[in-house]
DNA sequence: TCAACAGTTCCGAATTTCTGAACTACGGAA
DNA sequence: TTCCGTAGTTCAGAAATTCGGAACTGTTGA
């Protein structure tokens, strides 16, 4: 396992925030990060909107979500704990995470997780 | 030739207009037909930012933004006349357009055209 | 040392994207 | 009308990406 990339916020770029949360399910996936304010495990997040998603899709997901900058995984222990980087984002480029959000219908600060 | 499909303002999703500005490509051709106003021509959009883009590619670039719902064309006889629905966007999505143009350094409002 | 667990990586199948070539549609000239 | 040039679309095959089950890695606790 290679060590978890984040990029820093002078290197984020908006095509990969855009392209991150084109996908319904991995704005459910960041809309849950964000709305716990951290702590969202795997197992925490493989199950939001009825869908069971497969591990290794899980996985992918937040490699996408990572290395586009929204959020920051830590291990502890045997698990990852994933917080997001929303006031990071926001300092980069104001306003844009709100109106993702917003736009699909999901407070930037609390999630009802379906 | 099919009839072009433009997506009313109340089936506007915001996966299809985070995905269709998730291409560098694709922001700077909206951003040249938000600032025209009006009026952009595949051939007046075929060459922005230094590269020449293939008319089929630009063709597909244009029919995913005009299905996002961001971009409304017609034919006016042997051409195609292109123009933004950032209003009716906007109506549906407060905010969105403007934060996803800002994060790219554009404003909604002009185009330098690169 | 071993087993269980959390998550990642691998890899083949399915889907999507890219782009040159062929095609359609329209307008103007003869 | 027919033919030609222009604007853009559709087709089709190659390349790239995504999905997800199986195998794997790294950690903790017994």
């Amino acid at each position: 396992m290679r060590p978890l990339f984040h990029p820093a916020v002078e290197d984020l770029k908006p095509e990969a925030i855009l392209y991150a949360l084109s996908d319904p399910e991995r704005v459910a996936i960041f809309a849950q990060i964000a709305g716990l304010g951290s702590s969202g495990t795997c197992a925490a997040l493989s199950n939001l909107g009825g869908r069971v998603i497969p591990k290794s899709s899980l996985s992918q997901h937040m490699k996408v979500l990572r290395e586009a900058g929204l959020i920051r995984g830590e291990r502890h222990g045997v698990e990852m704990r994933n917080h997001s980087r929303c006031q990071e984002v926001d300092s980069r480029f104001p306003g844009l995470i709100a109106a993702i959000l917003n736009a699909y219908g999901r407070s930037p600060d609390q999630s009802d997780a379906d």
